[in-house]
DNA sequence: GCCAACCTACCAAACAGTAGGTAAGTAAGC
DNA sequence: GCTTACTTACCTACTGTTTGGTAGGTTGGC
């Protein structure tokens, strides 16, 4: 029934994905993550890949949101079995997991979520949006909070909205490439020690002799 | 020399602003900021304005970039202001200032910024990002930086690099929105609480007899 | 000889930007 | 109080370019 799978042999009826096809996927992703999707023409992508930008029509007969919709499901699965997988192969802390998250991240040629979220969507059908909205959260956002479930599970952490944690998290690492001014800026190894370990114990000096309690928030009530 | 000020009276040779002007500004930001620089077009302008897109000739000479250009240097300064005065009002700690911060940007009708310098910049002229740029550093990041300089040089915090924290912070409030798709989703205010309360005391649980001590990264050191 | 993977050559719509006009108001001179 | 000169804040009508999209070839490998 299986043959070694080598070779074009599109014998399966199913989607394939065919190498050409790939490459186009591949060449749109760094465009449009890059820039979005409005900023982004299809000139652009073909001229990228050295053909014409009629050309494009022959993978993907429905247009621009065609590729876009492509690109980006074939972006969030990746992306969530990465995830996925960076979590259950590291210790079980939650230390460790956000660790194995950033260092997925950091392999990953990333891209503002957030830019996506905005910016892209409302250009899109409803129905596209939708569907990729709920793509994003679940690639994205449920490998995140899980952590931050389990680790309160375990005890290890206060219960905290993982909702919350997982939102915040996933914003410093979507904004990471914010600090490109500071003159003295640190490696992004740095950076994660700093940040995972202010999300973890706190930013409070615990060392001193403790100033006065109970000062949480500033005045009235 | 001066008289009072409330007609018309052009006098002064000096930049004036003219309220028709600052219509046009008012529509720009709402929807610029919401889109994106390539995403809105002179035409979405002028319809929100119910004028027609080449009336935004007369205020904005040089086109679409001035226009952006000019909201967005508003929009900086806006913010710069505020920041500082909201900084200067609340109590000398961390965590009061992070609150007046989150309360001005939560009045704001904030922004994706990720969005701003990463889909809009590489559509504008170099010399014109270049210059946003340094606004937004000066107007967000600056307040923010001091915020966790002074807390560290009033003994209140331990010294964890100030860039870090701020660039964080204000990726935590440019992604506030993210979360949309969850159930039971808490109001702004217990995020900023539950967000501020992390990031002083951390996320682990201290109430426990504390765990195995030193664990904090994964294998392979 | 057939099919995947391109191509050339168009099109209509939408885009930023230009040119010139116009209605309403203001300020001054007499 | 009426004309003259000028300004503000728009308008209509247009241009050249770019956009996504369509139709119908062409070519090389199996």
């Amino acid at each position: 029934m299986a043959s070694n799978a080598t070779e074009p042999m599109n014998a399966n009826d199913q989607d394939e994905i065919s190498e050409a096809k790939e490459r186009v996927l591949d060449a749109a992703e760094i465009l449009f993550m890059r820039q979005g999707y409005t900023a982004i023409t299809l000139r652009d992508i073909a001229r990228e890949l050295n053909m014409k930008q009629a050309s494009l029509y022959y993978h993907f007969p429905k247009g621009k949101e065609q590729l876009y919709m492509e690109m980006s499901q074939r972006f969030f699965l990746r992306n969530r079995r990465g995830l996925d997988e960076a979590i259950a192969t590291a210790a079980p802390t939650v230390s460790a997991q956000l660790y194995a998250v950033a260092e997925w991240f950091a392999g990953q040629p990333l891209v503002s979520l957030a830019s996506m979220m905005h910016t892209d969507m409302p250009a899109l059908q409803p129905e596209t949006a939708d569907h990729l909205s709920r793509m994003a959260y679940d690639a994205l956002f449920v490998p995140l909070r899980t952590i931050f479930i389990d680790g309160a599970a375990r005890g290890e952490t206060r219960p905290v909205n993982p909702d919350v944690l997982a939102g915040s998290f996933l914003a410093i690492m979507d904004g990471i490439q914010f600090g490109r001014k500071s003159p003295h800026r640190p490696s992004r190894a740095q950076m994660l020690d700093e940040i995972i370990s202010v999300l973890l114990d706190g930013l409070r000096d615990r060392t001193q002799p403790t100033g006065p309690p109970g000062i949480s928030r500033s005045p009235s009530a």
